[in-house]
DNA sequence: CCTTGTCCCGACCGATCGTTCGGTTACTCT
DNA sequence: AGAGTAACCGAACGATCGGTCGGGACAAGG
């Protein structure tokens, strides 16, 4: 077998550590000097395992990206009434929130300064709109109340989701994550659904 | 009279400068540079008008606190039965976040890297536990649905409100103020009422 | 006229930034 | 044992960081 045991970094195991020094301090706040001292290396040697600062970031958006754009391909994604594609979205992406919650917070945080945050933001918006296309379906359909603006309901709907990453830690046994999906989608949905239907 | 015109910076007007580049940017991206160009004066100016750049952060989650902080002491957040006051405080949190908007922005997204932040962080969460309290009182009376945690509720709504700084922009004829107000509330309130009442 | 104070500037400070480089350890394979 | 290489290090790079300093322009008040 080749190399069973491994007490050294790759770009990965890397990347875990640097993402979680990311999330403390911020990108912008975090330097070289504390990544390394995080991953009890030395400056220098972080650049064995990957090309820069930039590149951990890139890493760590993509992984969060790829998550969400994976719900969009799934199969009770796409076929069915839009109303029940779209709380499957909704529970899934609670889902992986929670189960990529480091990287997902990262990519929610990113604010363009930089050539790969801008591209994040890019891949960011796309994903609204595929999940915003959703609703206004349900809408079409009579699914989904018609006093909200559909736009308008997204972005709040969006927010409340996205807001998971500021206090959901895995770890200790506060809440789970079955808990928060079910409350996600029960008040996502009580307040969307259409109550006369 | 004294001093009628003014064309001149004093630290209210170069705060709202610097506090539009620090969303822009993010507070640890901003440099002094940045924000001297922004305001079109030398780097060295800057300092004539405040003592350095954590000032102009704390002025700035100063002012986003203490338009949050007198929702509730205002006489609706005060009297009546918790589920009205509960709304009414909704409501006008969202009217602060849009009318204080670069200030909110600002507030939000401190992650704690300096004594600045910490403080913020800490007004912060005491202004958040004053309106789970309220969420709690609700419950109480039996005004709020029994099947989400109360907890998580807090957490969820105050994503959802606070997401408002992410898209909202007052200029722009994309949607008004009392728009937003009366989509949360909706939206919130149809999903956190007791449909049995 | 001269002072006083506000407002601003260019030049510069030590510290820290992300990154590079030459070299050393330690393990793998033959 | 010896060669090759992955993993790591300390020292240093130019650039930029937040902040300081001495002084100039200009208006108000005497």
């Amino acid at each position: 077998m080749t190399t069973a045991k491994r007490d050294t970094y790759t770009p990965e195991t890397l990347l875990s550590v640097a993402v979680q020094v990311f999330i403390e301090r911020g990108y912008d706040g975090t330097s070289m000097e504390h990544l390394a001292k995080a991953a009890g290396i030395s400056k220098s040697s972080i650049y064995h395992h990957v090309t820069g600062k930039e590149e951990l970031l890139r890493r760590a958006v993509s992984r969060a990206l790829d998550g969400l754009f994976g719900i969009l391909d799934e199969e009770h994604a796409r076929v069915g009434r839009a109303v029940e594609r779209l709380e499957y979205v909704v529970r899934r992406m609670v889902e992986v929130l929670t189960s990529e919650l480091p990287y997902v917070t990262l990519l929610l945080r990113v604010r363009g300064n930089t050539d790969a945050e801008r591209w994040a933001l890019e891949r960011r918006r796309d994903f609204d709109h595929r999940v915003a296309d959703l609703l206004k379906a349900a809408a079409a359909d009579g699914d989904v109340r018609g006093d909200v603006e559909v736009r308008l309901a997204t972005r709040l709907v969006f927010g409340m989701i996205n807001s998971i990453v500021e206090w959901y830690r895995p770890d200790g046994r506060g809440v789970g994550e079955r808990e928060v999906t079910d409350a996600v989608a029960q008040l996502v949905f009580s307040g969307l659904r259409n109550q006369a239907q």
